[in-house]
Parts: structure tokens; C-alpha cells; sequence
DNA sequence: CAATATTTGCAACACTGTTGCATTTGCAAC
DNA sequence: GTTGCAAATGCAACAGTGTTGCAAATATTG
């Protein structure tokens, strides 16, 4: 099994015992957490330092970055699979959450003459199982 | 033809200055608007007033409220808006232009059962046909 | 026009996120 | 180990977005 440190170092940023609790806290939640569900976990760590933190890990891959319904940023372990790109997200507009479609990516329109593609994206929003549910206790 | 006053008055709500104007703002507008913005196409308007005033539309049904990717509330006069939703963008990642393609977006994958779709994006990234050219100079 | 329930404007506040800067720390090279 | 230095941290201050309380103004009803 893959240590939290072996994975940051692996990422190419370095080790910090902040940077380790952060992403283990991720690990560990079942939904989504805001800044502030993660201040409640770690309450020895520095507001704006987990902030950085937050953005360190989403920039080098290991995390999620949503927006959710009350537009608060939510962030997620990502399991370090930077794969995430050419496949169709469906992203919870209640909780947040972004879950990875694995049915094959529908193909890109045609583009106009000299237009060159780099990436795409299918982002599809809505209601998942859970809060649909939830909605009509 | 049925004015903003009549629309007020159907939907239940006093008919006031305020929301006549930021209604008629925000069925005007090309795009969803946030706060912000409204503040700058009505520069009389009171802050608070602003955002009580989209609660009330957004409450009786004239407007939408949304959040963006950066987590601000954009309103839209309901009714529009619906057409803007069902089709690809295509963004440059040089200019930071968007351009929309008109070609039918695809079609979206099917879901896990539960969830509910509520809107879709295709959204390309890539390289726009002018900075393409100007790439190999 | 008068009565009254709503709405407005203002001040103050709360939450979320960012920036600048001095200090500390990871880590790589010795 | 020790050292050097870029990067990360902690702190303070700030900026943007949205909310609450309350007195004054106003849209509707009769």
C-alpha cells in the first residue's frame, strides 16, 4: 500500500506533516469537505495555510476542487489519477461531489477550420442518488 | 405584450421601482448576471436592497439563481437562458476567448440510477484558428 | 386620503478566500 | 551530520460576497 507521504512525493511537491494530515483527512471523509470541515478536523492547523494546502494538492493532482450549492469550495482526494481529463464528470450541484462516469466520452463536435484541441471536458450537473433522495424526506 | 409591471403583479409581489429595474436587467442580459455586476448597470441601487430584491424574483419564480465555477450566485430572468445551456464552448486557451459551436452538443452518457440531470456542458479546450497562426510566426 | 404591511436604505456584521512578509522547515548537496 | 536555499508556514491585514436589525419610506387596499 501507498503511503500519503509516497504519494505527495511522488506528486513532486514536498513532505509536510500539514500537507500529510490534510490529504489523509480528504481520504478519510465520505463527502466532499469545505475549508471550514476541515479546519473542524485539524484544529491546530492555520486558516490561511490550509487554504494553500488545499490549492498545493489540487494543483499537483491529489485533490478535487468543486463549488457547492451555497457556493462554497468542497474538496476531495482525488487518488492520484491525473487521468481525469478526457472522461464525463457528473457533479452533484447539493453536495458537491463529482463522480466519474466510465461510460465512453461521447466524441467532440466538429470544430471550426484551424482550431486545434487540446482537452474536453463533458460536465454534466445535476442531482445525485443521494440528494435526490434526501430532497423529498 | 405583458410589461415587467404586469409580471410583478401576476407573480404576487408589490410592484416596485427597485424590482422592475433589476428584472428588466437581468432579462436584457445575454448571460447570467451576479451581484456584481447588477451593481454596475444600476448604480443607484442600495447593496442589501440588491440582494433582497433577487431573493424575492428568484422566491416567486421571475428569476434563477445559480452558482458559478468561482462560487458567486448569477441570477437569470427565468424563461431565458434555456438555450444557452444545450450546447458546446469551445474556449481558447491563448486568448481566453469563447467561442460556441454550433453543432449539436452530443449526447449525454447515461447515469447511475437516481440521479437527476439538470443541465450539461461540453466544454473543448484548445487553441483558436487566429493564435494557431500566430503560434508558428 | 388614511391605515398598514412591505420594502427600502443604512450600518454593522459574518463568512470565505487572498496577499504580503518575516520566520521556519524540507531536502538536497556537501 | 552540517549547511544553503527555495519552499512552506504563521500571522496580520485586507477584499469580496452575502446577511441581519432597525428606522424611515412606500405600495397597496379600502
Amino acid at each position: 500500500m501507498s503511503s500519503t507521504i509516497d504519494l505527495l512525493r511522488t506528486s513532486g511537491v514536498k513532505v509536510t506533516p500539514g500537507r500529510v494530515r490534510v490529504y489523509e483527512a480528504l481520504a478519510a471523509a465520505a463527502q466532499p469537505l469545505s475549508h471550514a470541515d476541515l479546519e473542524a478536523r485539524l484544529p491546530d492547523a492555520d486558516r490561511v495555510t490550509l487554504y494553500r494546502v488545499l490549492d498545493t494538492l489540487v494543483v499537483c493532482g491529489l485533490a478535487m476542487k468543486a463549488v457547492d450549492a451555497r457556493g462554497v469550495f468542497r474538496f476531495s482526494a482525488s487518488g492520484a489519477q491525473s487521468e481525469h481529463r478526457r472522461h464525463a464528470h457528473f457533479r452533484c450541484t447539493d453536495c458537491g461531489r463529482v463522480f466519474c462516469l466510465k461510460d465512453a466520452p461521447p466524441p467532440p463536435p466538429k470544430l471550426p477550420r484551424g482550431f486545434r484541441l487540446a482537452d474536453a471536458e463533458y460536465d454534466l450537473r445535476g442531482t445525485c442518488a443521494n440528494c435526490a433522495r434526501a430532497h423529498h424526506k
